[in-house]
RNA sequence: GGCGACAUAGCCAAGUGGUAAGGCAGAGGACUGCAAAUCCUUUAUUCCCCGGUUCGAAUCCGGGUGUCGCCUCCA
């Protein structure tokens, strides 16, 4: 059974979809006016663990994740550069999904648009007003908070205790403060839609139950995103679909904690915002996906490029172990198993219920890696072992690794990197000088290799070669 | 003022009633022609502090301290 700390009941609820066997999840994507940012790249890694643990465990899962294509932020930025809103949308939709591959983060099922979405929208906010929970001004359209008791049931705040918080001057045409805007009317130069109350835009938070309910149904199975939408986005969403179908919005609401920057919060005006664009320049982006996946999803953490490089290594060990496994493989035979390689087995089974059990409980990420830093010592040991190995114990316990890489999705996959021939003839010629004991001879094609990023090792079954990691870093350009 | 999170070794970090996972860094050792890779040993009598409940608490309750966040756009 898998368990998922829901927002709006603080427990850890049984994950139960409307429809047994199927899994809806709705996330809130990027507002594409600029490049993400390593806190928004935290929220992205979570779900993308999240739909592919779920599909691991057997759901049909649908994955819808959106783009806020329409608001104020948009629109200054476009006029700011000089382009259309739509020309900016498409130029961050793109580094969206190249810094999110980059990132081992697969494409949601769906990534609908809001400015495609305007009937949709629309259609919604025409329910509100007929159930006297909108109201129109002059052609702008408020939500009527007072109007839905549950208002605050999210946030576990009161609408009153909200009110006197207010940090922000009101609109004195609200009928309450909390009131908030469905629908923008047009501002001359700004883009707009035709609506029954005349042209304008979407307000903030009408996009998302618009375009959830419209690709999964009136009650999502999961809804969340970053903490810091619980209130007002996700209140608001709540307030909006709950108010207009009387159903439920959302089984389980799911916040992500927030990644702080050397123990600040990352803001534009700190100045102290580290994208992941810039963050590919220098370092394996994958690297930061482990560093995520190494703490609990919902406690707040640091970043620090020593933090980082700290879980670079970490991964890397992991990487190694496969990587040794792979190597072996290719020189070992089936056979007869002894005592230690089947309870060597019995193990491996061990790791993979504990592995499920820890993912089952709130998605422990942490835990998770920790089975997997278990079994690469047990096998790593295994390895070592004079008495050899056999390919029937070597390969359940890498497909184990592969297994749970398609969910946490940080293991290299290049070592099928075929070698120029000269190489491998510099490799034979060493070989040729370690046997006549020319050692200095051998070190020096083992220096010169080293230098073009191949790596040699030798073993008790020969030598084997790889990639140099650190040094494809470094050299990595975008 | 209201709501909430966090505090565990040098660092990162799990663990939420049964006697402190895992990683990184450090030290010592093994293996090796030297490396690399890997393994072994070693680093918290103790989990921010003070009370309480309990046979038993890092874990539950009460109080305090500290850090951070939300209540305004924010992941």
């Amino acid at each position: 059974m898998i368990r998922l700390y829901n927002t709006l009941t603080g427990r850890k609820d049984p994950l139960k979809p409307v429809t047994e066997g199927k899994v809806g999840i709705y996330a809130c994507g990027p507002t594409v006016y600029d490049y993400f940012h390593i806190g928004n790249a935290r929220v992205f890694i979570f779900f993308d663990v999240l739909r592919r643990y779920l599909d691991y465990r057997g759901y049909s899962v649908t994955f819808v994740q959106n783009y806020t294509d329409i608001d104020d932020k948009m629109i200054n930025k476009a006029r700011e550069m000089g382009i259309s809103v739509k020309e900016l949308a498409d130029i961050f939709i793109q580094a969206y999904e190249d810094d999110t591959a980059a990132l081992g983060i697969l494409p949601a099922d769906h990534h609908p648009r809001a400015t495609e979405h305007i009937p949709q929208i629309i259609d919604l906010i025409r329910r509100l007003i007929d159930k006297n929970l909108a109201y129109d001004v002059d052609g702008d359209i408020f939500y009527h908070v007072g109007a839905f008791p549950d208002y605050g049931q999210l946030s576990h705040q009161d609408l009153e205790e909200l009110v006197s918080g207010v940090r922000v001057e009101i609109d004195q045409r609200k009928k309450h403060p909390m009131d908030f805007a469905l629908w923008k009317r047009e501002k001359a130069g700004e883009p707009s839609w035709e609506s029954p109350w005349g042209r304008g835009r979407p307000g903030w938070h009408i996009e998302c139950s618009a375009m959830s309910m419209h690709f999964l149904g009136e009650t999502l199975d999961i809804h969340g995103g970053g903490q810091d939408l619980i209130f007002p986005h996700h209140e608001n969403e709540i307030a909006q679909s709950q108010g207009a179908t009387g159903k439920p919005f959302a089984r389980h609401w799911v916040h992500v904690g927030y990644l702080n920057l050397e123990r600040e919060k990352m803001s534009k005006s700190l100045g102290n915002v580290l994208t992941v664009r810039d963050l590919r320049k220098t370092i394996d982006p994958l690297a930061l996906r482990f560093f995520m996946l190494s703490a609990h999803y919902r406690n707040p953490i640091n970043f620090s490029r020593e933090y980082l490089e700290q879980a670079a290594k970490g991964m890397e060990r992991l990487n190694k172990v496969i990587y040794n496994l792979k190597d072996r493989l290719d020189k070992v035979e089936a056979g007869t198993l002894d005592k230690k390689e089947s309870d060597l087995l019995d193990m491996l089974q061990d790791y993979r219920e504990k592995f499920i059990a820890v993912m089952d409980d709130d998605l422990n990420t942490a835990e998770a890696l920790a089975v997997l830093f278990e079994l690469a010592k047990t096998t790593n040991t295994y390895l070592n072992r004079p008495e050899g190995q056999k390919k029937n114990v070597l390969e359940p316990i890498l497909n184990f690794y592969l297994e749970t890489d398609t969910i946490l999705g940080f293991i290299k996959n290049d070592s099928t990197v075929i070698l120029e021939k000269e190489l491998e003839k510099l490799i034979a010629k060493r070989e040729e000088y370690r046997r006549q004991k020319d050692w200095a001879a051998a070190d020096a094609i083992r220096d010169k290799l080293k230098e073009q990023g191949i790596i040699l090792e030798d073993t008790p079954q020969g030598v084997r070669w790889k990639v140099d990691e650190k040094k494809n870093a470094r050299q990595r350009k975008i």
